[in-house]
This record gives structure tokens, C-alpha cells and sequence, in this order.
DNA sequence: AAATATACTACTAATTTAATAGGAATTAAA
DNA sequence: TTTAATTCCTATTAAATTAGTAGTATATTT
């Protein structure tokens, strides 16, 4: 599972993607409305956000946050790391979070190792292609399925 | 990243499965050696499995546990299921650790929903082709390669 | 009987994550 | 130039989860 930090900073990032192409900012406050994130949760969030150079902002009245890359090229994978979140299974497995697992005597032996490598390659390969301009795009992809059902 | 238990329960179940052919069954200290696991912590671990009908155990002297079906037949995301171990990133898209997103509207219109369920697929596809008797063959074929490089 | 196991339950300790608090610094507009 | 709105920053608290331990009952073999 990946924290609550990582959700709601892809949650974030999604709506601030939106407003992208109109070069609009959004305060801390507009996005946590929109998207039922704690406020001050969010604030912290965004604040990590902006020191990995994901994001930018603007102080004072009339500032916020906006995006500083395309949506197309934030991709899931990097949000989540950025804010913490582990992708792996096990530690040992784990590019950002490697802890040494102590009860196996070799990790280049380690039957387990190996599938749990293959899992995360799996799992990062999908992150790792997916935007924000995706996840966007699948959304609209779903209302329009969703409103084809309902007919 | 799943559970320290679970890791356990495989490693655990793993050394049962190489006795397997034998009709052997090891006692909780000598797995708990073998494997490095804290002995106490494994009684309950092995209990959980015992009671999710995963193994047999024998009481009293020269007592212990044993896997109930071959090594073939149990396979890794149903180890990490008895013990409560998620796979899924987001409670969302767990099959059995589900719950609701309290922040998005709606489950069928969520476009991270939507990739998450991928990553899980994709998690779940690989740990349910992964049996134990795999994780022994894989060793052994760890084993050969590093033996060669090592010539 | 003694020795060696598992069965069971409850408890404690340690760690991590989520969320909040509060004020300093900055900017725009009244 | 004051006021209001906002980000910046750090510390702290609260909540939840997980890891690990303790102790005793029960069963089995020798
Ligand atoms: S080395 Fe990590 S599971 Fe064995
Ligand atoms: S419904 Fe779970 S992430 Fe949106």
C-alpha cells in the first residue's frame, strides 16, 4: 500500500494538471475543497512537492501552486517516490526504500528475492507510463463509458 | 510493501516444502533457526496458517507442522492473503483489504481507481503462478548461475 | 512422571503515518 | 500603508498498525 501522502498528491497534481494549458495557479485551499484532502495535510504536501522541483508556487494574495512540467510528462511512479511512498513488496526489492533483509543469507540466491523483483518490475512498468494527461484522459474514457451504460 | 509476517510465512512454508516428499514435519525452533525468524512471533504466524487450513501440525513430543497440500498447490498471494497481507497500492482495488475512497466521487470514474486495478492485476498475476515448488526451483537455478560466474 | 511440543490469548513495545498547530514571510489590492 | 490572502516552515500530537513477547494450558512420547 502506498500512504495517504502519495494519493493525495496524485489527486493534487491531477487537478492542477487540468488547469495547465490556461496557465492558471490554484491556491492550497481551492484544492483541497475540490479534491476532500485536510487542508493542512495538503499543505505539507504540496510544500514536499515543490522541493522536488515537481511543482511551483507563488506567495502571497493571488498565489497557489501550478505545475512546472507538462502533465505529460509527470508520470505516477514519480509522484509517488517524491512524496515517499514505496512501490515494492519488501524492502529488499525497493529502488528508494533497499533495507537489507537479514534473514536471508544471500539475496542473489533468494527464490523470493527474484519474484518480488519481477513484480515491481511489473508494477513500476505501468507507473511509470502513466501521466497525469493519462489518468485525465482515462477519466474521460470511463464518464463516456459509464453514460453509454446508462442509456 | 507487505508484512514482516508474511515474509516469514513464506520463508517458513518454503522450509516445509523441501521436506515435503519425505512426510517430515518440522517443529516451530528449528524453522524459526533455519530461518532466522523470532521463534515466538513464528508460533503465531504458524498458527494463522494452521487455522486458514494451510498446514497440519502434530502435537506433544516429536510434534510439528507439515504442509497439507503439495508444494506445487500453494502459491505465494495466498500466503500473503492468510496473513493479512495487502498487495494491492490503494484499499480501493484490494480484493481483501477493501475500502472505500472517502475523496473521489466515484470508484468507476476514477482514472488512478482505474490503474491501480492494473497494478494489482499485474502483481497478482505473477504471485499466483508462483508456488513454492517454484521458489525452490528458482533457488536452485540461482544457485547454477552464480556458480558459474564464480568459475 | 518428565520432557518436549503445539494451542491460545493477551499484552507490550516500537514504529510509522496522518493530521494539526501556529506563526513568519510575502504579495496584491483596497 | 494597512489589510487580507496566501505560501513557508517546523514542531508537535494523535492514531493506527505491526512486531514481538509472555505465560499458561493442553497434548504426546518416552
Ligand atoms: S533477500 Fe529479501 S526476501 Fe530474501
Ligand atoms: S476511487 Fe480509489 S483512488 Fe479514486
Amino acid at each position: 500500500m502506498i500512504p495517504k501522502r502519495s494519493k493525495y498528491a496524485i489527486q493534487a497534481l491531477k487537478c492542477l494538471a487540468k488547469v495547465y494549458r490556461e496557465k492558471k495557479h490554484l491556491s492550497i485551499a481551492t484544492i483541497a475543497e475540490e479534491e476532500n484532502i485536510p487542508r493542512k495535510f495538503l499543505e505539507t504536501i504540496l510544500l514536499q512537492l515543490r522541493n522536488g522541483g515537481m511543482v511551483g508556487s507563488k506567495m502571497g494574495a493571488t498565489g497557489g501552486y501550478f505545475l512546472v512540467k507538462h502533465p505529460d510528462e509527470i508520470v505516477l511512479s514519480s509522484i509517488i517516490r517524491a512524496t515517499g511512498g514505496p512501490i515494492a513488496l519488501l524492502p529488499c526489492v525497493s529502488l528508494n526504500f533497499y533495507e537489507e533483509c537479514t534473514e536471508c543469507p544471500h539475496e542473489e540466491l533468494c527464490g523470493l528475492h527474484d519474484v518480488m523483483l519481477e513484480v515491481r518490475e511489473a508494477s513500476i512498468h505501468i507507473l511509470s507510463k502513466t501521466s497525469l494527461a493519462d489518468l485525465i484522459l482515462r477519466e474521460k474514457k470511463l464518464l463516456r463509458k459509464s453514460e453509454n451504460k446508462r442509456k
